[in-house]
DNA sequence: GATGAATGAGTGTTCATTCAT
DNA sequence: GATGAATGAACACTCATTCAT
């Protein structure tokens, strides 16, 4: 079993009151807001700690460094999109594969649209780090299943190869990434979405195909 | 107190000696393996300038500023890679669609490896620009007409929508470029190459289809 | 690459504690000593901070930029100078017009007289900026009304038109100003003073002839 | 007998061919040029070569260093400046006081208008320089005379004393360059002159008046 | 003599971070 | 716990000046 690589303590102590809680939440909202403002470039500590309302000495007590502020927004931001792609998946109602490819990407556009300067900047900090992995990993995992997700039981596909998982959970969040930051006016048209859906069931037909069990 | 009234210019001067010629192509060596070695995070200019082997006011004296040296190095690797990948497909033997869609994948692929972190910082740096459309516009066309790349000459598929260019040129480039940034392992495996290929190729034949051509 | 949204405020914060205040204090008398002993070629941002016994950071914490210290500066130079003359002119005992614009003429040499590089440097930047207005702005009213401060009531002369307030109060001015900056050696005699109320008092008179109302 | 101050070699060779002297004539004009332009900021060696349409090395050829072509550049402003002054006085028609102080007063407004800004950081730089006596040395002579330039033979003043020249020189310099300098729009009015007329007339008269011979 | 590529000390300015209060 | 004044290393960039060609 593989040891746990122990991540570098990010928060410098854990909020135990009420009011810390609200704190650290003031100075996550406040950097968001800098972020899409302004821009990594506008991204200063000081910054941050001004529009929260607090002091920059205040800051540090809750985050180590820049970093570990911009980390922990990254986590806020990423695991929200991804609760949205889920309940959006989860409440799917038609059954067909096709629906519910469609739902997914629907979502996953639709958690990407706003604040999209904040989140841009975030994943760009993050990618700069290599700590691309840990963030998209959720999302990896999601996309595994993705032939079990669709398939009806009896075509069900079995989980896909590593590369795969790869090719097509990178290839559509690219995708949906460089439409976000070029900012694309077609990001949310009904054709985007449709090369999109086209994209990921056509792989996975070719896929099924395969395997000999076409969808 | 450091304003000046300053002409909108790339280059402050064009190299008119073979000496100066030399310089600047030392500088833009130098920032490369800068990058490499320190992504953007140390890419200063009197790091860039050090390394060149040149003062930094001879660094000014062929870029306005430090965005405009990043510029030309983003330009200079971006058309690198682009020949490359013309060359590749040009030359490939094997008409079959197949085969040329392997041959360019195998090429971008092979773009992308060297100087990986130099190539990547540069793509973040425009990225934040927003100058990425500028860089990827020739591989955007480049994909606009690979329907009639691949097609016989029976079956040629018409141009492809925007949004179908946009989506297949993104999707790719995007796997591509996580595989490069997360460093994997298997960036340069066979069966990565194969799961790009049966990106491309189900999405063309998916559009072939619905047009009524099937390659 | 360094261009930032700047908004216009002059200071950067307002100091609401005794230490900041004292800071504030200790930098400007640094500018001004290093404005003294090598005029404006030896003022610079760093200079200021250490003379003063600050950090760059903390000069940068109370003057927005270069231009903002010297402004202070002037501003504050020049309040000192008019507070003197206005002193020296309510406090005049002979109510005699000739006694009262000696004791002006009087007042203003010794107004210019100590620290008059670092006056002199102030008052070339200032003018260099076109902001000349501003700062002498006082200096224009208080001129302005020179005849009904001077004349007894009976003749009180009117108001001076625009242009005969401008020369007057440049023409005494730029005398005492030119003989501090030339560091003549009578500066302070009584003979120059003489022809300093000369100047004025005949320059009055003439008006006042002209007026009908002789003083 | 005083040894003259030998003044430190300004030029580097003295022009001896007809192009070389054209070459400092346009050297003198592009500083000028750049000077009017830009004002003090603007002028730096490199833009005054550029725009001379020399070479940065031609440039230092005939000029020691930037200093140098300032104060050559000065003394050329001034002597014309002085020249035109003097052309007026002499070519005077009306022999009246009133008449003679009038063209002297209207030629130097006149010789200060064109290029202001050039001869603004000129005379600035030259301030700056404690060099102020040297270039208005010509302007005070002349003026220490104006009394028998001004008066008939009959009624002619003595000579000024020391401190009446200096005050009647610089508080006519000084209220004409505030104007310029402040770029009042009432430079060239007849009613500014008019002052101008009033402020040299009232003070030689009340000289005349005091030795006895009123004019 | 002329050229212009190269130099590099020096400037203004930023901003993450500390720590005395 | 909170504050915010102070810090100073680091950076982008300028420009007078030199000197090999």
């Amino acid at each position: 079993m593989a040891i746990k690589r122990q991540l570098p303590e990010i928060k410098r102590r854990i909020p135990r009151q009420a009011r810390a809680a609200e704190t650290v939440a003031a100075i996550l909202e406040a950097a968001a807001q800098i972020l899409e403002a302004g821009g990594l470039a506008a991204f200063t500590t000081n910054a941050v700690a001004e529009r929260a309302g607090v002091s920059i000495g205040t800051l540090y007590q809750y985050f180590v460094d820049k970093n570990a502020l911009l980390l922990a927004l990254a986590r806020q931001e990423m695991s929200a999109a991804l609760i949205e792609v889920g309940r959006a998946l989860s409440g799917a109602g038609d059954p067909a594969p096709e629906s519910r490819v469609r739902a997914m990407v629907r979502a996953m556009v639709h958690a990407f649209r706003g604040r999209s300067r904040a989140r841009k900047a975030v994943v760009q900090a993050i990618l700069a780090q290599g700590l691309g992995f840990e963030m998209i990993g959720p999302i990896n995992s999601f996309i595994a299943n993705i032939g079990s997700v669709i398939g009806p039981d009896a075509t069900r596909l079995p989980p896909l190869a590593r590369e795969q998982v790869f090719v097509l959970s990178r290839a559509l969040l690219g995708a949906i990434r460089a439409a976000v930051m070029e900012e694309q006016p077609f990001l949310q048209s009904r054709a985007f979405e449709d090369e999109l859906v086209r994209l990921v069931m056509s792989y996975i037909e070719s896929i099924a195909r395969d395997a000999g069990r076409p969808l």
